[in-house]
DNA sequence: TTAATAGTGTCTCTGAGACACTATGTG
DNA sequence: CACATAGTGTCTCAGAGACACTATTAA
């Protein structure tokens, strides 16, 4: 490893040549890639990461639903200090074997009783004091699921709560929670926060993303997806528009049946297509 | 705090009222807020989070400038192991007394040095073997930076490299970076995804947002700030309705006095109007 | 004057909103 | 049959692309 000070000389980014000779090999491992091999095992020996203070990194889920055309969102009441009696996001800390992806799937699977559903990371919240108990960022992850499976997967000190969102559009801010008699739920830590910036996003996924499916059952009318823009824009849309910008998306694809036991002419049901660029 | 048993069955989301009885007091006292103050107090003082496993955090900021209408973005040459003579992101770990958004302050300041600039949170990156030192999740922030603000701060094992975007539109994927020659330059880590997802996050928020001021000077021209949209999308645009759009968004507001030096007739110079809404 | 870009006026095309109309199920 | 919603046809309006034309500066 004595050529590391000629090695750093080398031009930069220039490419390793394919070489046979004895000199022409020396040269090529003080290619960084090769170099990091052997200079990076010794050095990564020694190292100890832990030396440094760290924070804790907790990861919640923002599991959204839509139901009775209100959006919806699964939340826990906390049984433990602190802030016990509070509503908060179903979460935990990360485990050292798993990755951030890993660890929402995990946590919707233990806490919500949910798998293989849609689930996206939001947004980290680092602020020094958004956690009593010491120092802790949170990475936040939704989740867009069809209602009917909350069904008797809730625990007892949990509940799909109503979200009231007090902004109109795009604008942000907090977001509170209501229970079933409409009233206000008290939110631990930061969570009305984490509330209002995952409703952001979605509202504004909407119009570009294939988003929304995830919050119907596998099979669905255009009526049934237009309710479901409309909770989560939060007014209404226009029918005629919607309709055809939905056909046109190439995102849907009629499955020949009809809904049934309606009181009306029954609609069309369709299936959301993958495309590829999800 | 004997009321516990009690409190926990009180209806869901009740709101304390005012009150000044006895009883009553008691009542108010077992509403979450007061409850919380005194008993988590007690429980805070035994609890220590720095018995579990926890990972590293750091933060890794991606400043992106514009230079000869191509995507650039700074990079450091590691001089130490791991991965030494690799270019890396600028960053560093996460402090237990700052915030996220102030640790990327910092490291903007301290590695890069500059102040003042437009920052916002990217993603955070946590696979479990993206660092070989041990488990390091990293907070990624984009930091848009006018050129000229580059000249002269950079530290000599840095360069602001140019970006090669392999991906149409809003695709995605990694994003390799340049030397001044053209060729590919090694890069740390997983930070050729991170910078994959900036350029990717950029693209989409030039269409909405305002986005896109912060890569030129204060007082910049029609013509500047479509060189920049073309060099953040890759593609060109269309002078007559990209004029239109930006004249009718609102955010830009006529100087009343115009380019110098030039060959041709000058152009009118625009400043950025921030909205409230930002 | 010429070169080169700034900036305007106008035509067409496309997609959204509006609205009237027809279709098809249940009771 | 009436009722309620599904689904279609068509008009209008607004914004984007295209393109021709005028304006203004330096050399």
């Amino acid at each position: 490893m004595t050529l590391r000070g000629n090695s750093k000389k080398r031009a930069v980014g220039e490419r390793p040549q394919r070489a046979s000779s004895r000199t022409e090999r020396v040269a090529r491992a003080a290619d960084p890639a090769d170099v990091d091999d052997d200079e990076d095992r010794r050095f990564l020996a020694a190292y100890d990461l832990t030396r440094y203070p760290r924070p804790s990194v907790a990861v919640d889920v923002v599991a959204l639903t839509v139901e009775g055309g209100r959006l919806h969102a699964a939340l826990y009441e906390r049984t433990e200090p602190p802030q016990r009696e509070r509503f908060a996001l179903p979460g935990g800390f990360l485990r050292m074997d798993e990755s951030l992806h890993d660890a929402a799937v995990r946590l919707l699977r233990d806490k919500v009783g949910l798998e293989r559903v849609f689930l996206e990371q939001l947004q980290t919240f680092g602020d020094v004091h958004r956690d009593p108990r010491g120092r802790v960022i949170a990475v936040a992850y939704v989740a867009l699921v069809d209602s009917a499976r909350f069904r008797g997967r809730m625990m007892p000190n949990a509940q799909v709560a109503r979200l009231d969102v007090p902004w109109p559009s795009e604008t942000g801010g907090p977001v509170s929670a209501l229970d079933a008699a409409g009233s206000p739920l008290s939110l631990a830590f930061d969570h009305a926060d984490i509330l209002g910036v995952a409703v952001k996003r979605l509202r504004n996924r909407l119009d570009d993303a294939p988003v929304g499916f995830q919050l119907l059952p596998h099979e669905f009318t255009l009526r049934q997806l237009q309710e479901v823009h409309e909770a989560v824009r939060g007014e209404s849309v226009n029918k005629d528009s919607f309709r055809r910008r939905m056909l046109a998306s190439g995102l849907l694809v009629a499955t020949g049946s009809r809904e049934q036991a309606v009181i009306h002419r029954p609609a069309e049901l369709y299936r959301f297509v993958r495309t590829s660029a999800v």
